[in-house]
DNA sequence: CGACGTCTTGAAATGGCTCAAAGTGAGTGG
DNA sequence: CCACTCACTTTGAGCCATTTCAAGACGTCG
């Protein structure tokens, strides 16, 4: 990828779009790209922190594994995502393992690298601190519907959640462009992918979905949907 | 409060501590004070973002209301602390209500007069981003407890977490040093008063903890809690 | 001393999980 | 191109951890 077009990726994503357009193609001309196939990690839980990341195209799914052996998908990442900062901000390591769901490229830079960017640049450490803010916002959100709802709200909560930041409008309805397992929902969720089946299986019956048997997911009645997750 | 003692506070608080001591006596200087009686609210959930605050004595518990009339408690915030800078950053209003659970004073700066700060002294903005870092992980952490874990396990863990954060140790174990209710707990841990009331007699009884009816909380065997914490 | 808020405890109800088994589609190799 | 395999999904049945419902006890504060 030339210099050109990753500034104008840069230039779109949500951690640059504004920026001193000289600090983008500086970042961009500083990048280092990489590319995963379907099933690929970019790095593993644990391994000490880095570098940062944003993504250009394609999907990752963020999995967290608990001391139990467990696996809860802490979200999925898209185009203009940035991933492992939060790791390299405190030192870290990194927290979870991001996998890539779809053939995925992605840009990086060095800790000490994007260190020297920010500091000459705020408004770059500004952003990011919005975009953490965001996280921030976004997991405080879920812990109070994994606490406060039962399953069945949740897991509409969590469709809305991830169409509004990955789904594209469709003739039918809006889709989720990828591959999201029953699995991931419950490991999303927390919950089983019985309970989640079933409920899915419910409301394609009902009209509300399609996407039985891991085609795609296709919400038809989005409104529906928003009524289930936030029913009394 | 004068300069100086503000500025031995900021000195020793996670967010300034370490940093450029003509940079902490300049935001020692431009703070401005705040004092809480017990049951105040700092701001309210939904008010305009307006103050980064650090906590300098005292206690808060912040409480998230949900849209149906549930409340949940994010975390409690102690000396040191800072409040209210996710949702500055964001531009967004506040997502959560301070109550002081103790007679408390903090320290504030405007949006405004922090961002001059921040861009000034990018350590502190770094600073910032590691704090937010660490808010981020903790609440990944306790996702993954509620989405996997059983209720025993998610009270143990977070005893163990505030007593981390807050706890004193004495000559009988460690003491959580502020009012802590059976209903706190449920709304940290997504269950119900019952229930943790319920867990708590049984550990009472097997002399695991102490404090029966709103004493403070004494954790006499630290080790078995954590041992319930990760059992299998 | 009374009243209220917090806590404790029992008993019954239930949402969601576990266990179990079979169905389906996609991919693969012959 | 077909048969086979494997991963994902669906669905049923029984069970159990936790909630819900209910009542009372304790402490504290005015």
């Amino acid at each position: 990828m030339d210099t050109q077009s990753r500034t104008s990726v840069l230039s779109r994503s949500p951690f640059f779009r504004e920026l001193d357009p000289r600090l983008i193609e500086l970042s961009a001309q500083e990048a280092q790209e990489r590319k995963l196939a379907k099933q690929d990690v970019l790095f593993q839980q644990g391994d000490e922190a880095t570098h940062h990341y944003v993504v250009v195209w394609g999907r990752l799914r963020l999995d967290q594994a608990t001391p139990d052996g467990k696996n809860i998908v802490l979200r999925f990442m898209g185009p203009g995502d940035l991933l492992g900062s939060v790791a390299v901000f405190r030192g870290m390591p990194y927290p979870a393992t991001p996998v890539a769901v779809e053939e995925t490229a992605l840009l990086s830079w060095s800790a000490a690298r994007m260190m020297v960017l920010m500091q000459e640049n705020p408004p770059l450490a500004m952003r990011a601190m919005g975009m953490m803010g965001g996280r921030i916002e976004e997991l405080q959100a879920r812990l109070q519907e994994i606490a406060t709802q039962q399953v069945e709200r949740r897991i509409a909560a969590t469709i809305l959640r991830i169409a509004g930041q990955s789904g594209r409008r469709t003739a039918e309805g809006v889709e989720i462009p990828f591959a999201l397992s029953r699995q991931d929902l419950a490991e999303m969720t927390g919950t089983t992918l019985h309970t989640v089946s079933r409920t899915l299986s419910a409301w394609i019956e009902e009209g509300l979905l399609e996407g039985r048997r891991s085609s795609h997911l296709v919400i038809l009645r989005p409104h529906r949907l928003v009524e289930i997750s936030e029913q009394a």
